[in-house]
DNA sequence: TTTTGTTATCGTAATATTGCGATATTATAA
DNA sequence: TTATAATATCGCAATATTACGATAACAAAA
């Protein structure tokens, strides 16, 4: 077992759950934190500003990517990340779709 | 390894992160929207609903609690499990806020 | 008291995630 | 072409999560 049984839910329960999913880990919301203050992002300066090693970084910024909220830019030798303000801002409507239509109570 | 290094990451960032996690699982997506169209709720009914067994069921419940977004009610033999609307209030405003103060763009 | 129905907890197996060193890749600089 | 610097990927170890059967706990009904 172990498995997450994802075929018994549908693609919106799905979709959410892994949007959420990406979003729980202190070291993404600490990279996106960063990268929101900057106006350039480069990965070198995420492993001294996290304090992770290089490759965990490349890692999170890779589950970032995947679902779209980061867009990576070759910039000379180095990789210019950068929040996608349209993704950003459809995941927040859907999340508060979600708190607004799941929240009536019963007792 | 495989641990999460939540030292190096402050409460804001770990509380935050903590929150997505939980709800990042469908199944608790789905016990939450079904909780939201029912008046009442009884474990029993999640079981035949969503289609995980009765421990599985439980133990979801327990993490959705944990982080305040259920709390439960014994009514006669069984359980009444409700969203705290406040909590749940509490939760958006908390989202909201963290998606607000980190967008700015930069390439 | 015994039975019955409901939910919680324990123990365990399967799988996923986290983190990092080592190494590959790729683009500029020398 | 050969360094050099930045990022990505591989492989692995440690830990966490998911799921479930078995069983415990507990309250109402018989």
């Amino acid at each position: 077992m172990g498995i997450t049984k994802t075929q018994i839910f549908d693609q919106q329960q799905n979709e959410l759950a892994q949007f959420f999913k990406i979003l729980g880990h202190p070291a993404r919301i600490a990279i996106l934190q960063y990268i929101s203050k900057q106006n350039t992002c480069i990965c070198n300066d995420l492993v001294e500003e996290i304090g992770l090693a290089q490759a965990t970084i490349s890692q999170h910024l890779k589950e970032l990517k995947s679902i779209g909220l980061l867009k990576g830019e070759i910039e000379g030798k180095s990789m210019c990340y950068c929040i996608d303000i349209d993704r950003w801002t459809a995941l927040q409507k859907n999340l508060n779709s979600f708190f607004n239509t799941t929240k009536k109570n019963c007792c």
